[in-house]
Order: structure tokens, then sequence, then C-alpha cells
DNA sequence: GTAAATTTGTGAATAAAATCACATAATTTT
DNA sequence: AAAATTATGTGATTTTATTCACAAATTTAC
């Protein structure tokens, strides 16, 4: 068994795991995730026992051992290497985005058709789309993210599978299939918009 | 009835809709909804009954009175006014974003703490923080974007709650609570990010 | 060293979500 | 205008996810 929102969860465990590691914690409850990620505590129980991470009855989780365990699950053990297709404003802004600092995800690599993006000296190469399949085999990448506009988008996917990208975090407004080949993970800014304005105005709370 | 994953899969419908009748597309059919947004069609079928959206047996659903209803229940019938606080890449980002273009969601204000992005000037007004409950009054805003660095996470919040805000998308790495008062909506990047490189590093499809 | 306290781990029970399946309505064909 | 066809709409069923509840393990107190 393994659904999005299980992993989702996990992530958020470490998360929390992460800043409490930060204030000199040794060890955490399932209590204390529960808190700190807004789920139940035999929530947090049934999460790691479905993915064999344990503790000790009574004595919690160790953190550092805990983090080991969520990070072998979450394939954050290695460093993972994206590219990026479509330096716009919100590509730009991932490449330059502090928040992945600690972590190990990493941008190597960005591509445009604009010429005037082309960058060859920066951090993060731009580099135009036909070094795409060349860049991918020579560098081992594996991810990508999409952030072209909507019309660019297909044509884009289309050259990722071709050049034997497994994953794509795909931020075009346009909805792209997973299959065998491709795992898609699609994230539509206007509608996590639409869902925030519906929750504010029915006054409802968003029960996830 | 009404959680999380319910209304995103209305507005993946409306946007669906959208795209058919930009086609000249007159009606669309449960299952073609269903394609497109890779679910089951009675599942749209399901989602639509919940909000008493209806068809015509037979004939499918009219696209143009299917998305007045859509548009009903996700509040775009009127225009969304946010600000957003922390104009680092990606509060910049969204407030360029071509996105919303079409959408009745407007960025009408940035706010940040440093003066060297204040600005006057330009298209979407860049302010001070001590603006910020002032200006939330008299625009009568409702809703927030926060893309400030984790460390400024809590009390940007407590500034915009304190304000009146009364939902807001929190992209900083830090997971606020919502409450009777604010409605959050977390939606944190690097966590997308782990959940895509479990997929693939697992070869499991997403069931969501 | 025994008893009391506390927390995990997990089957069992419950709740929630998705799918099935079919009666009902509308349309098309003949 | 009757019969055949095609979609919807929704209770019933199945599947999936969450919570409950308690035995087992470990720690702390006495």
């Amino acid at each position: 068994m393994s659904n999005r929102s299980r992993i989702l969860r996990l992530s958020r465990y470490k998360n929390a795991a992460l800043r409490l590691k930060s204030l000199n914690f040794l060890k955490v409850f399932s209590d204390n995730l529960a808190d700190a990620t807004g789920v139940t505590a035999s929530q947090v129980r049934k999460d790691f026992s479905i993915f064999s991470i344990s503790g000790n009855r009574r004595g919690g989780y160790q953190i550092e051992e805990l983090l080991t365990q969520l990070n072998r699950v979450l394939g954050k053990d290695k460093l993972q290497k994206f590219i990026l297709v479509g330096v716009g404003n919100l590509g730009r802004a991932l490449i330059n985005y502090q928040g992945f600092a600690k972590s190990e995800i990493k941008i190597v690599a960005g591509f445009d058709t604009d010429p005037a993006k082309f960058n060859r000296k920066a951090d993060t190469l731009i580099l135009p789309m036909d070094e795409l399949a060349g860049f991918i085999k020579t560098n081992e990448v594996e991810l990508a993210i999409l952030t072209v506009p909507e019309f660019n988008a297909q044509e884009a996917f289309d050259k990722l599978k071709a050049a034997g990208i497994k994953g794509i975090l795909n931020f075009a407004p346009t909805r792209l299939k997973s299959d065998d080949k491709v795992i898609v993970h699609n994230l539509n800014l206007e509608t996590e918009f639409e869902n925030l304005i519906y929750f504010v105005n029915t006054k409802t709370l968003p029960s996830d």
C-alpha cells in the first residue's frame, strides 16, 4: 500500500522531526508529530507501521534514527537531480529557490527555447532545448520540472519522455497523464487558489 | 460533505470544460470529463450530484451552463483579490504569473520588509509591512499568499490574521494551522518534490 | 525487584470515498 | 409513435483510509 497522501504525511513528519532536531531534541513521540502535522497520533503510528518504521515502546522515536528511516523511504538518502524546462517567472523562481538548500534536491540545469535566456556561465546552466536529450543522458537525470505555458506543455512533455525522464513535476496548467514510463505529478496553481477560495467562501474547514 | 479532493476535482472539471469550450464544443459528457481529468465517469457524476450540478439524461452537460454551475460552487463568479506577503523569487513569480490572466484571481499588492523592494508605481504595488493592515481594510481583501522564508512565516501569519484575512495560501516551508478565523492551505514545494521522488524511486503509480 | 505508568504497534471496528449497476429520462431511428 | 439507444443520477456495494482500543514492551517510581 502506498497512496499519495500517506507519502505526503511522511514528508511532513520528516520536516517536523527536523525542526525538533534543530532544537536539540533527541526523541519524539507520535503525539508530538501528530500535533506538529495536524493528524492523530494513531495515524502517525499506522503510517510508520506500514513502512516498517519502528520506535521504542514507552521511549518514542529516536529522532536521528527516525530521520534515517524516513529519508530511506522518501528516497532522500541520495542526491536527486532535476532539470527544469521553461525558464519563465516561475521557472526562474524555482531555480533560485533557497528552500531546497538543506535538502537533497538540486536543479542542475534549465532549458528554454528563447536564446535570450541561455546562460552557460551561471551557477545553474540555462541551455537550448536542442541539448535537452544529450544533457539528460550525459548527466543521468531522471526527474524534471515543467514550467512552460499551457500551449507548450504537451510538446515539452513528449521531449522529456523521449529523452528518458522518469518523473515530472508539472506546473503548466494542463493535466498530463502518468504512464508506465513517466510518472507525472500535476501542480496547478490556479486550482490551489480556487480550493482556498471555496473554503473561505463557504466557511467550512478543509478536512485534509 | 465537502472535502478538499472533491473540490480540487471540480476545479479540474472546470478547466477541462473551459478547454472544450475554446474548441467550440457545446456539450460534454461525464465520460469526456473523466478522460480529461483522469477519474472515472461515475466519479464525475457523483461529484456533480453532491453539489446539485445537473445535466440532461442522454444529452450530457451544456458546457456554458456547466461552467456557470461550477463557477458558482467554486466562488469564481466574482473577482477574488489577494495580497502577497514576501516579495522574494517565488513571490515575484506569482505576481507576474500569466496563468491567472483569464481567471477571476488577482494579486492586488505585495508586501515586504525590504525597502529596496517597495514600488508605488508598478502595476502591482509593493508596499511596506506597516501598511498591510490599512491596505487590507481599505481594499476589503480577505485572501493572502504567504511567500516568506520559514523563519518569518509565523510572524507574518499573525499579522495577516490580526488584520482580518480569512484565507491564506502558505508557500513557506512551515505548516500553519487553520482555525475558525483563518483557513490556511499549506503548499510545501519540497514536499511535492519528495512525493514525486518517492513514486519514481519505487516505480509505483500514484493513486490520486 | 515489584508495581505503576506510559507509549508503541497493530488487529478490529468505524468512517469515508469510490465504484457499480440499474432505473429513469431524453433522443434517435425506424 | 413505438422501439432502440444512450446518458444521467443515485441508492447499494465495495474498497480504502482512519480511528479505536488494548496487549506488549519499556521506563520510572517506590
